[in-house]
DNA sequence: CTCGTGTGCTGAAACGGTTCTCCAAGATGG
DNA sequence: CCATCTTGGAGAACCGTTTCAGCACACGAG
């Protein structure tokens, strides 16, 4: 069986409160001898000591865990931030404890049952809104758990943040375009709060320039869009006004998107400029042609969603001050935007 | 703060002994009325009752917590598994642990910290050979540490695993090639275990008819798979005798192959013929021309491994049985082979 | 009426740590 | 030499469950 601190107390002939104290004193006016401290490390290390988590945790009422909510994690997006997450959290002396939505579930109740009744300390959020409503969140935010919502914002709440400028994002896909030579530009955006923020953007750039011309295309559902980047594509091409570049959605819409333009038998980038967004790792890179694109963030989003929730934890950041923090993409030019690609 | 099993018995004017006994009787001989059975229920429903994880493994010295050691989460063929892992976990009532391993870690040691002394009651593995070699699964799976392998094995050994049968992956490419009239197929695999069944498998089916011809392609390193698919397509454009088909490691390289086939002025499938690995969500179906592609049994290795997990975890099998599970993948036809796309 | 014999429940002992109170001795000062 | 500090460490309570031995009571049989 494993060594309890019992048995390190044993060996070092002390008492098991002692133990404790020497092997995690957190310098609360600790006196000890060196020769007894010495002595618990040595019998420690012998014995391969590990304290039982679960005893510690009953006693000291903290995980040193943190929760993550987190939906389709096969759109890469999500995947790349849990990466980081992962490694700030690690660094930080917490775990990770995993959870998706499915569908027909009460999410409340899922969450609660868990994350709940102090499984972990806290709980990064980055769970789709068909999955999880606004109201869920806010009500177990209410209840008193400490979160951290991470690209996605519930506008009006106190509920601390970390999203990156998609505004931000639309502002340098056009900027980028525009400095290109474009003038005609399309957007072809999904129909959500992401899409506005990032047409809004993209028209800000556009319309300091009053030679350029904006296009604006609405793509519904966000299930569909894989299919739809090709229907989009044949939409913008027959417009009476053919554009000469496409802001898309993100990298999967552009996809499709190409696939049309290619059909029409024009080309990517001489014929029709193409910007995307999220950066796939090992896909837009090497996309035919390599795809130009935002790209977000993620090592900061992971690390500074970490941060922002331990603040919270340890009591240095009220949970309901809320901070929100802003951060912002980066634009990869690659051949799509007429860019060489090396 | 929340209630606990003492105010639920307090509550229903029972002993803790009686309450616990009542909300979780495990049908144990449980000799208890029907009244207070009732009342306990009652209030364990009035006070929202939620048993505290910490203090009940602590007891029974059991987590109802499965640890996942995954790499490249990114890669979505992870990331989907990962989906059916949770989905299967939770309906068994277990919770998740995840944890991805960095570089410059000691592997062995990350994993005793981060899943050992109990925290979980075993481990899914399914991260890379690069950042978690055989010999550390092995001193971790003689320690004593219950785990399934997951989409890796490591011959010899007894540890139980699930994968999926990439021989008869291979073998099913080649079979779809052959059938539509290809009779020169050349084959692209990274330089490893994997990329060795899946060519095995392909060679197998062109070696039953006499008048097809293999030839053979090399990948090197893994990380370099994306820029690769390009160098590689070339090279096998250029071959003296150029083949009407290729089956590639996985969907990435094909992707890069593809771009190298039009590079050279040539058409998908019309010259060329492409048969890829993995059917990535959202992309593959997507691409221009739609990938056919092997297409791993995602849900069933999920759903598989946390079976056997389970089973090992309760004792209903021995860790080291040596049970290993094959899977059967699927192919999905799509136009980048010469099937007409929907 | 008494003696089993169930039945229904109580009470206490774990589980393995953390943390707080307090005591024994040695050091110090007068 | 005695009173007082200081230092180093022991000991116990507690965290919230589970589980098990055993007690009180009612009831049927002899």
């Amino acid at each position: 069986m494993v060594a309890k601190l019992r048995d390190v107390a044993a060996k070092a002939n002390v008492s098991v409160g002692t133990a404790s104290m020497i092997l995690n004193g957190k310098e609360r006016g600790v006196r000890i001898s060196a020769a007894t401290c010495a002595r618990v490390l040595k019998a420690a290390e012998e014995l391969q000591y590990q304290p039982n988590p679960f005893a510690r945790s009953l006693r000291t009422q903290k995980s040193n865990t943190i929760g993550v909510c987190a939906a389709y994690l096969y759109d890469q997006y999500t995947a790349t931030i849990l990466q980081y997450v992962n490694r700030a959290a690690h660094h930080k002396g917490y775990r990770l404890m995993l959870s998706f939505l499915e569908e027909q579930e009460d999410p409340v109740q899922t969450i609660r049952e868990a994350f709940g009744t102090g499984y972990v300390d806290g709980v990064l959020i980055r769970e789709s809104a068909d999955k999880l409503d606004d109201q869920s969140i806010l009500k177990l935010h209410k209840e008193g758990m400490k979160m951290v919502l991470v690209g996605r914002e519930i506008v009006g709440s106190s509920i601390p943040t970390v999203l990156y400028d998609n505004f931000q994002g639309g502002y340098m896909a056009a900027e980028h375009l525009l400095k290109l030579g474009h003038e005609r530009i399309a957007i072809a955006m999904e129909n959500d709060p992401l899409g506005k923020k990032r047409s809004e953007g993209a028209c800000a750039a556009l319309d300091k320039r009053d030679d350029s011309e904006v296009l604006f295309v609405d793509i519904c559902s966000p299930e569909e869009i894989s299919s739809r980047g090709y229907q989009a594509g044949t939409d913008i091409l027959h417009m009476q006004n053919r554009p000469t570049a496409i802001i898309a959605h993100d990298d999967v819409l552009a996809f499709g998107i190409i696939s049309a333009v290619k059909a029409e038998g024009l080309r990517v980038p001489e014929d029709i400029a193409i910007v995307g967004f999220n950066d796939m790792a090992n896909i837009s890179a090497y996309y035919d042609p390599p795809l130009t694109s935002i790209r977000p963030p993620y090592a900061e989003m992971g690390g500074t969603a970490v941060d922002l929730l331990v603040d919270i934890m340890d009591g240095r950041l009220a949970q309901d001050a809320g901070t929100k923090i802003l951060l912002n993409p980066s634009l990869i030019a690659r051949k799509s935007s007429g860019v060489s690609c090396p």
